[in-house]
DNA sequence: GTGATTGCAAATCTTTTGCACTAAA
DNA sequence: TTTAGTGCAAAAGATTTGCAATCAC
């Protein structure tokens, strides 16, 4: 029971540099709506077509690549062949149920990793990326 | 200079349950050989092509999974659209450079993780995967 | 021989692209 | 109006599959 929600949607993408077009406002509320997720650009695709928003394929793929390029999503690297994005920006850790193909964030007080290696040269640490595999 | 490198490669197979093919020697010869590397199935079937190895992009997509089953290789997930196979399966982490897409091991003494989660019900951690992307 | 392995070409699947059309500012 | 965004259909890549030919045992 969020106030104002949908021009809330609408600023979050102004001041990201993005036009509130109907298409990127009607994923938002599927993205950013209820908890943080984890999807796919055709799971995404089949959410909101169930849902009624009319969007196409290639647009779903551009508004989940703008919208990791501002910073409003990022992507997480499982190994498989498809690509996912996930709603939470923060630094976080990944469980991924192999059986399943589920896909869970951990609680950041659980934090896995405890050194960070730097580097000279110019060389940044741009993110470290950490997937538990867990099976059975 | 190991002894009788062709046998051990030979026996490797054999104990592996898999059969030593000309293709799968030769993959091996190339894979094995000279310390670890970390392949994509196009690259692997450059190499082969270059020293001569008569073997079809199939095959090497077949032979790169079949030791990946038995435990030969193991895969390891970049998040980009190639599959990436790591020689090295023992236990490490992984150093990712974005500007040039190298991927390198992380030695072991510099272990990244200091925790590992435990579950409950039959669930087991199978791996903890680590990439720390670096840019710059 | 016979069952595993290979190679080719076609198929599949995800993602990207080109470009005319539409909508936001 | 002017530029960003959208949608379609086609293209591009990586990987897989089906099946006949070949090879290891």
């Amino acid at each position: 029971m969020k106030a104002r929600p949908y021009s809330s949607i609408i600023s979050r993408l102004r001041k990201s540099g993005l036009r509130p077009t109907r298409q990127r406002i009607g994923l938002s509320e599927l993205l950013f709506e209820g908890g943080n997720k984890h999807v796919t650009a055709e799971g995404l695709f089949s959410q909101a077509t169930e849902r009624s928003l009319k969007v196409s394929l290639a647009t779903v793929y551009n508004t989940l690549h703008d919208f990791t390029r501002v910073g409003l999503l990022r992507e997480v690297g499982i190994d498989s062949s498809v690509r996912y994005f996930d709603t939470n920006v923060t630094e976080h850790q990944h469980l991924y149920f192999e059986d399943s193909d589920k896909l869970l964030d951990i609680d950041p007080d659980e934090n896995i990793i405890c050194k960070r290696p730097s580097f000279s040269g110019g060389k940044v640490v741009r993110r470290i990326d950490v997937v538990v595999r867990v099976a059975g």
